[in-house]
DNA sequence: CAGTGAGCGAGCTTCCGCTTGACTT
């Protein structure tokens, strides 16, 4: 018996129904190993190394520590029971980075005594699995490293900056991909904050033929639109403001005199119909068309993927199989129309250099599509109609151009110049049956009349507006899939789970489907960008990938890369040691415009506070930092229940001072009293511990100073198996013996002192102590 | 005045990417 693991267990059967007898065919679910989460997860005796907790020995050629995924063990058990009864294992994972490394893993786990073959295809037909068979190969350990690369990056990059953020509150997390993520969302939300609206005036006139025109040049200069203004309401060169006197002259300019038709253009147009569905742009349309959130598509397509109605709904590549390319046309033909093919099948690639491409496109699955008569009566309502969207996509993407023209007039009137324009469609093409981002074909542009230049047209209406520049629009779901996709940060499989992520962390909310960062999540991105820019830049994961590139062509070695990465100039270890040197100032990411009007706002303990001249309110949740203007600023501090900013409530709460030498200062309340703890090394603080909270880090520095000059021992005096010292504190010196001590007269010469005499103080001091007890 | 002094000092949270069910509400 040969054994055939995959990734999916979907696959199972269609697969085994293609290899016949002697093969068995089993799934993995994914990865089998990873790095342990926690140290606890390691083998007892790695628990107290250094590295523990990071999983990886980075002084030691970064080495990883794999465990089993416990979630799993139950598969790999099946695994390993299969295994044993094989007479060759056939690792046919998917035929990217991680499929690779999910085979090596696979090895490591099983480790057979049977040959070993890798067995790679890239869509589940008779054909293309009998190639697979003859061309099996070794494993590709140097996409392996690559893999393996990559995930030593994100547990660095995760683990060691994620506890700087627990200052600010618990459970925080730092992420290669999250935080870029969070970067773009909270880049937006602060965008908005500042944006300066800005009002600008427009003119519409309905014309005798039913079309409108609008106003573009007031005396031949160009009317300014609200694209002519910047974020800070600043007028852009060449664009003229227009104003509600100068509108109020030209309608009433209107009422009098017609309009002279004064250039009738019009130009040709093709359009391409848009590529089969990748899981960023299913999302993306299921979400405007159908109203699904990111996590629904997948949901539904998980469902339809099962039901054998799709292929895998989680991929990178546009790209059709043959069997895909047949069956959209065959379909073309025979539920639509055989005109609306061309000639030569249409091929589609990615065009983002970070796809990984192991699937095709997300398409009807088979070579003779399921029609949507049939899928009507099989499918639920959702799955139904993502099914139609899919469906349709598909079948489109392998029709011809629409054409047509696009015609624009301009007219005219005392050198105010007006224009209209519409489009007409000779050949509708695969817009019969598929347009992108619109719910049904809607007219665009206005219906245009057959005119000649020179032609004078009556205006039955005119309309001014007074219009108001608009900030940049919040992130939708999909959109910022999409954003991330382009970037090529994140994978199909971990679109929806970013979200959820940034989400349950509190860093964004949702409301229907846009997103916005909320305080917490404005102060994290503002603490990571200025303390480790290199790390947030939004090419970081491209950069990243071409160095994976490398590492999987052989030109580079992971230990090259992620010594780089890690320990040189401008690595992680390098930025964190310079991070800690720093004195440790709180970054204030409170916006420009609150911070003019007096206010303030920080994270204690994961909440947001705003505060003014000492006083502080909680923000509450439901308000997005977009609408906290100035003016509500102040509504709520009059308002809202006040409490105390900065409050170390728990007095005995240790709270990191500062940075001290390299070392971070930190101050405490132990069983026996306050404690001053200067990187490893405890030192003995005199406060009472209410007045820890109001300690600085020079202050404290200072007390510990004087301290450490105390209880300095001056002399040992032995006797046998008696000891007593001589020590001093700040009331002068003392003898000690266990739990005995006495005063010792400032200027006694030290030198002179036997144990003898020693001894003898003590008792007296006893015994004196006693009587007046 | 009475009576210090030294000792002690928590451990946890976290990453990305690949797969499905097994759970609860």
């Amino acid at each position: 018996m040969k054994l055939v693991i995959v990734e999916s267990p979907g696959k199972i059967k269609k697969i085994s129904s293609y290899l016949g007898n002697g093969y068995v065919v089993a799934a993995s679910f994914g990865h089998v190993r990873d790095l342990p989460a926690k140290k606890d997860d390691l083998p007892e005796k790695y628990r107290s190394e250094p590295w523990a907790n990071l999983g990886i020995d980075v002084n030691n050629k970064f080495r990883p520590y794999y465990v089993r995924s416990s979630s799993k063990s139950a598969q790999i058990q099946k695994l390993l029971d299969l295994s044993s009864k094989a007479t060759e294992i056939l690792l046919a994972t998917d035929a990217d980075r991680e499929g690779e490394a999910i085979s090596w893993h696979l090895l490591q786990l099983l480790k057979p005594k049977v040959p070993v073959h890798r067995m790679v295809f890239f869509e589940i037909t008779q054909s293309a699995i009998q190639k697979a068979l003859q061309n099996l190969r070794p494993l590709d350990l140097n996409l392996v490293g690559a893999q393996e690369s990559r995930r030593c990056v994100d547990r660095l990059y995760g683990y060691e900056i994620s506890p700087l953020l627990w200052k600010m509150g618990p459970r925080l997390s730092a992420g290669r991909v999250q935080s870029v993520a969070l970067r773009m969302v909270a880049e937006r939300e602060l965008e908005r904050i500042e944006f300066v609206p800005t009002a600008f005036i427009s003119l519409d006139s309905l014309t005798e033929h039913g079309f409108t025109a609008r106003l573009t040049h007031f005396q031949n200069q160009r009317v300014a639109t609200g694209k002519d203004f910047d974020s800070k309401g600043k007028l852009r060169d060449g664009a003229y403001p227009f104003s509600k006197e100068e509108a109020d002259g030209v309608a009433a300019q209107l009422k009098k005199h017609p309009l002279t038709l004064q250039k009738d253009e019009e130009k040709p147009f093709t359009q391409k119909p848009p590529a089969p569905f990748i899981t960023s742009s299913m999302q993306q349309e299921a979400s405007r068309k159908l109203g699904f959130s990111v996590k629904k598509s997948m949901e539904v397509a998980q469902k339809l993927y099962e039901a054998g109605y799709i292929t895998y709904m989680r991929t990178d590549s546009p790209a059709l199989s043959d069997e895909g390319t047949q069956g959209a046309r065959a379909a073309v033909g025979q539920h639509y129309d055989a005109k609306l093919l061309p000639a030569n099948p249409r091929v589609y690639a990615s065009k983002n250099q970070n796809a990984q491409e192991a699937h095709e496109a997300i398409r009807p699955s088979g070579k003779v599509f399921r029609d949507l008569q049939q899928a009507r009566k099989d499918l639920a309502d959702d799955e139904y109609r993502l099914y139609e969207l899919i469906y349709k996509r598909t079948l489109a993407s392998q029709m011809i151009d629409a054409q047509g023209r696009q015609r624009v007039l301009t007219l005219n009137l005392d050198n105010h110049l007006f224009t209209a324009s519409g489009k007409t469609y000779d050949e509708l093409g695969f817009r019969t049956l598929y347009v992108e981002g619109k719910d049904e074909q809607e007219e665009e542009g206005e219906k245009l009349p057959q005119m000649q230049v020179g032609d004078l047209v009556k205006v039955k209406k005119t309309t001014v507006k007074n219009n108001k520049t608009q900030p940049p629009a919040r992130y939708t779901e999909p959109k910022l899939v999409q954003t991330l996709e382009k970037a090529g940060i994140g994978r199909p499989s971990t679109y929806a789970s970013i979200l959820t992520n940034i989400e349950t962390r509190g860093y964004i909310q949702r409301t229907k489907n846009t997103l916005h960062a909320t305080w917490l999540g404005m102060a994290v991105v503002k603490f990571l960008t200025e303390k480790f820019p290199r790390f947030l830049d939004y090419t970081f994961t491209a950069e990243m990938e071409k160095q994976l590139d490398d590492i999987a062509e052989g030109k580079r070695t992971r230990l090259d890369y992620l010594t780089h990465f890690y320990f040189e100039e401008g690595g992680l270890s390098v930025e964190l040691a310079a991070y800690r040197q720093q004195p440790h100032t709180e970054t204030d990411f409170t916006p420009e415009i609150l911070k003019e009007a007096g206010l303030r706002i920080r994270i204690q303990d994961g909440t947001p506070l705003l505060s003014m001249s000492g006083k502080a309110v909680k923000i509450p949740d439901s308000l997005k930092p977009d609408d906290l203007t100035p003016e509500k600023a102040q509504e709520l501090l009059g308002s809202g229940e006040t409490i105390t900013v900065a409050a170390p409530a728990a007095s005995a709460q240790k709270r990191t001072l500062g940075f001290h030498e390299g070392k971070e200062v930190v101050v405490g309340m132990g069983k026996y009293g306050p404690y001053l703890k200067v990187g490893e090394e405890f030192r003995k603080l005199k406060v009472h511990a209410s007045a820890i909270p109001h300690l600085t880090l020079e202050k404290a520095l200072q007390m510990a100073e004087a301290a450490s000059s105390e209880n300095s021992v001056l002399k040992e005096l032995q006797h046998g198996r008696g000891k007593i010292q001589v020590r001093r504190n700040d009331r002068g010196m003392y003898l000690a013996s266990g739990k005995n001590f006495a005063p010792l007269q400032e200027g006694t010469s030290l030198d002179d002192l036997t144990y003898q005499q020693a001894s003898e103080m003590l008792k007296q001091h006893q015994d004196s102590r006693k009587k007046r007890a």
